[in-house]
DNA sequence: TCGTGTCAAGATCTT
DNA sequence: AAGATCTTGACACGA
């Protein structure tokens, strides 16, 4: 069965979890008032995610992608005494209690800046940092391996085999915690599918296929070719795959509002008897989902859910 | 209320 | 070596 998913940002809810504030403003108050106003975001996230949530299971949607500003600013020195683990304890597991009761599963995708392959022992403290909160939240909330970390190979400094290399031994050193939940997509500009596929193959990690990355960068590797691949890095777990569709022939990388119908059921050929989760990605969000879903059945195409057995 | 400059973070390309 | 770009929605402030 084939699961869909977006992320991040509702266009129905018109709140969303990801409000967020800057440095410049909490420079300009106290301690007292700084841990006032990141509670005042936060508490506005949580509220907005169970609003999202719901609205979410109503429509049938039990894939989606938590913002990374879920917690404002989780990692950064200037919210470094706000303890928002404590003061949200009671927030993060009824969230969790939701998630789990209406068996949604919840992914994430640390930012760009976050660089596991990086040479600079900064960054990578960094990105350590930021991989822990990531994990963090999923494990206050209580939910299993699926709740995933997506990121990407990172830069390539130029020399791809010793900065893969860089990543296997980087990711070697991760905690536990960490490791359990860190996948990795293949990009639009570096990495390939083959290159990410055997890296994957390599430390044990799941990947996560981007098909229009894939559209972006490859020799001309037919997927077929590596989805058994692909599907057996994960293991138990459910895999998980990223569909967009290419804003212009122009502008092909970037993404388009909505997702091309008959390109999806060309990939939705080829995946369709296996058990994936389909992230995606598009400027419409939900809004483009619950369309391609409504094209979908007008195509008569079953998809999300078993085909229905007459008795 | 509306329009607009600005925003934590890195890598890479351009100047 | 410094600056621009990537990508991008929304905060915050001034009009």
């Amino acid at each position: 069965m084939i699961r869909l998913g977006y992320a991040c940002i509702s266009m129905a809810t018109k709140n969303n979890p990801n409000k967020k504030t800057t440095v410049g403003q909490l420079e300009k108050l106290d301690p007292a008032g700084r841990q006032k106003k990141l509670r005042k975001v936060m508490q506005s996230n949580f509220f907005n995610l169970m609003d999202l949530l719901k609205y979410n299971v109503e429509n049938g949607i039990f894939l989606y992608r938590l913002p990374s500003e879920f917690v404002p600013f989780a990692t950064h020195p200037i919210a470094a005494d706000w303890d928002w683990e404590k003061e949200f304890k009671w927030d993060l597991d009824k969230a969790g209690e939701f998630i789990r009761a209406n068996a949604i599963r919840m992914t994430s995708h640390p930012g760009h800046y976050s660089i596991l392959n990086t040479n600079n022992p900064s960054v990578l403290e960094s990105t350590i940092k930021d991989f822990d909160y990531h994990a963090k939240v999923f494990d206050l909330m209580g939910l299993d391996a699926n709740s995933i970390l997506v990121t990407h190979v990172g830069g390539v400094y130029q020399d791809k085999e010793s900065s893969l290399q860089r990543f296997a031994d980087h990711y070697a050193t991760l905690p536990e915690h960490i490791k359990k939940r860190l996948v990795v997509e293949n990009d639009d500009v570096s990495f390939t599918m083959i290159e990410v596929l055997h890296l994957c193959e390599k430390i044990g990690a799941p990947m996560v296929l981007d098909i229009h990355h894939h559209d972006c960068i490859n020799n001309g590797e037919q997927i077929e070719e590596y989805l058994p691949r692909i599907i057996a890095t994960w293991g138990d777990r459910t895999p998980k795959m990223h569909f967009s569709s290419p804003k212009s022939e122009k502008d092909f990388r970037a993404h388009a509002d909505t997702i091309e119908l008959n390109a999806f059921l060309r990939f939705l050929d080829k995946v369709s008897h296996h058990n994936v989760d389909i992230m995606l990605e598009c400027k419409n969000k939900d809004e483009a989902l619950l369309k391609l879903r409504s094209e979908l059945r007008q195509a008569k195409v079953e998809v999300e859910s078993p085909p229905l057995v007459l008795a």
